[in-house]
DNA sequence: GCGTAGCGTCTACGACGTAGATCTACACCG
DNA sequence: CGGTGTAGATCTACGTCGTAGACGCTACGC
């Protein structure tokens, strides 16, 4: 917390002379702003935050937001950690077998992912941003999990390791088709039309045009559930014949690879 | 082309008399401009691209980009384009067999991408502005030839479409993993300092820590083909169930899903 | 010669991220 | 009580951005 007691008395009191500010001046901290820039971000996208709208919004000077981040950057990966924050992060000791596990963090990120739309395109790039070791400790909270679950289910940490990438690279590919998914014009009731297929030359899409039905009839859920049937069904091979398993699991089948 | 035959001889002209300028002044074309904003992006970063900054680059006037471009956004599409011409687009004519026309679309893709690391933000958010219908046309000649592929397999329009989005979202996300592998360190030697990752608390993240060799022995090409064998078995899995089979292959196991 | 298209130049607007100077209010200490 | 330090507000400012629009020039076609 930035504030003191004592500053926090002396907003509300310099609140009450200001007037017509809509927003109460309580002290600002960082959470305060993050949701904000959140909030404006899932109402008008990330090209429409700037810290200056951000400061308007706060009934702040948009210079007082860099006590709370360094840099507009800054305020980015922060608004990444708090929605991150929602995410149902793998517990090896749930109990639960790791492929079940699994399927709940993906269906958690989907969630997330949906109610954030606008913040899917951070959660992709900003880490290429920024060298894994330096990112917010928060945001690798799920890479520390999800590895320590499959070492627990019998990877050995190389295996794990590979695990994690395609689960989260299939994921974040997931996420990214779905959140991609829209319509040209939603009113149109022809698939045709609302998908804006229209527009292509039929001899040159001849597929994509007979697939308007199936485009418009997108069921995430169950594209995210069938891919991971996939990945999980090849994962559980690769520690069955294994080629992935740690020393603590390898009772059985030491066939050649 | 924008350019007249005239309007060229009139821009050598001024060339000569302009004076002090490397670029040559030949006429102004898109491809022209959609080249040299990519190479900016490769040199330093999609953020650091202006109209300004292009126009200097080619000895033009910023708001001259205009006739090429209707607004940034459009020349950021123009660049993708640009890039994705390049992608070797799966041809079901090859007589090859389906998987490995797919493995040599995946393998085109991350060479593009590793040859355009910076453009790789830009390749799999840019979807996400724009409804399907209405994205560039060359951008979407990859999902109709990957259909007509995988139809041509025996898979129906819907699992077609179903591959479809499992393969791009698999390789987006592939990618996506791949041009984040950086170090904060290049010149240590010790990969826990290469990568950044002494700065984790050990209690925090004892997994972590432990895979920094791991970490950084990352083999983008090896991943890459393993989560395809993966995918390519469970659509082969699929397939040969009869769950997403279409009519012209249905001669084999009419199984129950 | 006249009209028009293409192009260059220039001004301008609103906006951006952020540096830095100055001022105010309040808490704390001697 | 007075002095000092600090948090925060306010303000100016800089360089830069995307892009609108006015104006002028040149070349070409009719």
């Amino acid at each position: 917390m930035e504030a003191r007691g004592t500053a926090e008395g002396d907003e509300a009191a310099s609140s009450g002379a200001g007037g017509g500010r809509t927003l109460r001046r309580a002290a600002l901290d960082r959470r305060t702003v993050l949701v904000e820039a959140l909030r404006m971000i899932d109402a008008d996208g990330v090209e429409a935050l700037s810290m200056r709208r951000l400061g308007r919004a706060l009934g702040r000077d948009p210079m007082r937001l860099y006590r709370f981040a360094a840099s507009k950057d800054e305020l980015l990966d922060g608004v990444v950690e708090l929605v991150l924050a929602d995410l149902q992060v793998p517990r090896a000791v749930d109990g639960a077998d790791w492929d079940v596990v699994l399927r709940r963090c993906a269906h958690s990120f989907r969630a997330i992912a949906l109610a954030h739309p606008h913040v899917v395109p951070l959660l992709v790039t900003r880490p290429l941003a920024t060298p894994l070791g330096l990112r917010p400790i928060a945001t690798l909270r799920p890479l520390e999990a999800i590895v320590d679950l499959l070492v627990g289910a019998g990877f050995d940490p190389k295996g794990a390791l590979h695990g994690y990438r395609l689960f989260t690279g299939f994921l974040h590919g997931h996420v990214l088709n779905e959140v991609q998914e829209q319509v040209a014009d939603p009113d149109e009731t022809d698939d045709l039309l609302r998908l804006g297929l229209h527009r292509l030359p039929a001899r040159d899409f001849p597929r994509l045009r007979a697939l308007a039905h199936e485009l418009a009839a997108y069921d995430g859920a169950a594209e995210l559930d069938e891919g991971l049937d996939i990945l999980v069904t090849g994962l559980r091979h690769q520690l069955s014949a294994g080629l992935r398993s740690g020393p603590a699991h390898r009772e059985g089948g030491a066939g050649a690879s």
